[in-house]
DNA sequence: TGAATGATGCGCT
DNA sequence: GCGCATCATTCAT
């Protein structure tokens, strides 16, 4: 059978159900343009922020300067700075107008693995990028990145046209409200995932 | 191997 | 002021 060759995903394939573009994530890849290097990853780990019912996501209280690209058109970046020193991606989902996005929590690194350990030399390979704040880290990830069209040159996925993950579920990490929705998502075979068994 | 804790700054009440 | 979609370090088991 012949490889398939990558393909960017398009807008449609975030203007969807949330809870559906989720772990549709899974196996996917986030390929950053940054200056001269390409860096790329393997997503195994993303949450659901709904608009409906999720006191959880940063839009529940309404609109506001940080979360307002979340209100936009699906398929742009959220990227918003936590805890004083870290930073967090999203992918927007849903139709302009709608709330929603889906928080990248951990990946396994494919392209430009020499600077990202370069960067975390302490970490074994597959937990460069185990975890929200280090993701972006390590992909040279900040406020200035928030709003960035997912379907221009510089911050893109790819579907690799890889077997399918075997996906498992859990409740949210580290929010202390929602917790009851089971709307984090991650491939159950990965030892990149921001938590282990 | 796991629990506790400090770092550090922004947004909202 | 307080809480926060985190992580590295320290201390205990």
């Amino acid at each position: 059978m012949a490889q398939k060759k990558p393909k960017k995903l398009p807008r449609l394939f975030y203007a969807r159900s949330t809870l559906k573009v989720a772990p549709d994530l899974l196996g996917k890849y986030v390929i950053h343009q940054n200056g001269s290097a390409t860096l790329a990853a393997r997503i195994v780990e993303v949450e659901a922020y709904t608009s409906q019912g999720d006191p959880a996501c940063h839009a529940a209280r309404g609109q506001t300067r940080r979360n307002e690209v979340m209100f936009g058109p699906a398929g742009h970046a959220y990227v918003y700075f936590i805890y004083g020193m870290y930073h967090c991606l999203n992918f927007v989902t849903e139709p302009n107008g709608t709330a929603a996005a889906v928080l990248l929590r951990a990946a396994e690194g494919t392209d430009g693995l020499e600077q990202m350990r370069s960067m975390a030399p302490s970490k074994k390979d597959c937990r460069l990028l185990a975890g929200p704040g280090l993701f972006c880290r390590l992909f040279g990830l900040t406020n200035d990145d928030n709003g960035l069209d997912l379907t221009g040159p510089r911050l893109y996925l790819e579907n690799r046209f890889e077997n399918e993950v075997r996906v498992a579920k859990s409740t949210r990490i580290g929010i202390s409200k929602g917790k009851e929705n089971i709307w984090r998502f991650y491939d159950a075979d990965s030892l990149s995932v921001s938590r282990v068994r």
